[in-house]
DNA sequence: ATTCCCTTTCCTGTTT
DNA sequence: TAAACAGGAAAGGGAA
């Protein structure tokens, strides 16, 4: 069984308590943002003109993606806990927001969090607008990114007293380390958090040394036939995967064995546990960003969906997997080993449709391809 | 170290 | 005929 649903431990956000009162955090708010509750909200965002006037950041959209679709808490950083805030790398800010997030009761999925892809001396110097600019998400109305974002600002804003605290308590009494008081062990080398830092620090979704591996990354000598002519596809295809005239001529004369060649993954670096396919299919299907245009509901109640742009969506999932060389064509022979767990079933006679198994992801959603229309309710809440 | 599961790659054959 | 589909085979890689 896949572990589609990790539940929330409410604990992950006590660990850090400040010694100030902490900012008021009116929860009720944000009722409406949990999940469940906050797709009636969905719909008319991209008709919504009052919306668009707060232009999301330029950010690089492969990264996007794939934040966007990873469920990324199982790598996120606590590196923060223990530093100034001026001191906070890129991950670390990243990591804040998402905790901030939970600790709302929003779910880090609903938060735009690579917007916020910017150090801790970036992070101490935004506005209240700034916050908001980059809070504009796609699943709500401005006027609850306003809300999101005004608790956003006065958490740092208490976290920033804070530190100007701690730092006069070091003038004071010579402390060397502002949050010294955090225990650090040897054995902290084998925490989930060590290797969270590694995947942190480590794992670039933007590297171009990763999504071009070198040719030489097959350590297998014996292996002739594999390293001179398969071991690395990127060697023998051009980036979008098509064949010269001289690699088809090779293929005529050596048939290739089946199998993946040996060397064609990329161990150059950590990579956190992605989503499966099923779970991919889900998000984008959740994602208004891609769902109705590359990928729709044919039939919500029964779990079947319609490739729109099958192509697309197995370049999305490549980018997701630093793998310039997916295609539909191997990607749907993923998805096809699904079928013996029942996370998938085949619809026969019609094409590029596929259907959710009884064992596949929860897609509760009532609102199937965001056709939804904003209630007078929803509206009067936008203005007031 | 081993095993299991998921994924990738390539393949052959079938269906639409 | 091309595209999509089905599934075998083999290997890589992560997690338990």
């Amino acid at each position: 069984m896949i572990d589609y649903a990790r539940p929330y431990d409410q604990n992950m956000c006590d660990i850090y308590l400040p010694p100030m009162p902490p900012a008021p955090t009116r929860l009720d708010d944000f009722q409406v943002f949990k999940k469940g509750n906050a797709s009636h909200i969905y719909g008319t965002y991209y008709s919504n003109a009052t919306y668009d006037t707060y232009e999301e950041p330029g950010i690089d959209s492969a990264a996007n993606v794939y934040q966007n679709l990873l469920s990324y808490r199982e790598y996120l950083s606590d590196d923060w806990k223990y530093k100034m805030v001026v001191d906070w790398s890129e991950e670390d800010t990243m990591s804040w927001i998402t905790d901030a997030a939970q600790c709302m009761g929003i779910s880090e999925l609903d938060v735009p969090v690579y917007n916020f892809r910017v150090s801790g001396l970036e992070l101490r110097n935004m506005k209240r607008e700034d916050v908001l600019h980059r809070m504009a998400h796609p699943n709500f109305d401005l006027s609850s990114s306003r809300r999101i974002a005004d608790s956003v600002y006065e958490k740092l804003q208490a976290r920033l007293h804070e530190d100007m605290q701690r730092q006069s308590s070091i003038f004071r009494y010579g402390e060397s380390e502002a949050y010294h008081h955090e225990p650090q062990t040897v054995l902290d080398l084998d925490t989930i958090d060590h290797k969270n830092r590694l995947y942190m620090s480590d794992y670039k979704p933007n590297d171009s040394t990763l999504m071009h591996p070198g040719c030489d990354s097959s350590d297998d000598a014996e292996d002739v036939f594999r390293s001179s002519e398969t071991a690395s596809p990127e060697c023998s295809y051009g980036s979008d995967g098509s064949k010269s005239g001289d690699e088809e001529d090779k293929r005529k004369m050596f048939k290739r064995p089946p199998g993946r060649p040996k060397g064609s993954g990329r161990k150059t670096f950590k990579r956190p546990r992605s989503v499966s396919v099923p779970e991919f299919l889900r998000n984008l299907l959740l994602d208004p960003k891609y769902c109705p245009s590359i990928i729709k509901w044919e039939d919500h109640s029964l779990g079947k969906f319609r490739f729109v742009k099958p192509d697309e969506v197995a370049k999305l999932w490549g980018k997701m997997k630093q793998n310039d060389n997916m295609t539909f064509e191997k990607f749907s022979r993923a998805m096809r080993y699904h079928y013996r767990q029942s996370v998938l079933v085949s619809v026969p006679t019609a094409r590029l449709v596929y259907q959710f198994g009884s064992k596949g992801p929860d897609i509760n959603t009532d609102n199937p391809n965001f056709v939804k229309v904003k209630t007078e309710m929803d509206m009067s809440d936008m203005y007031s």
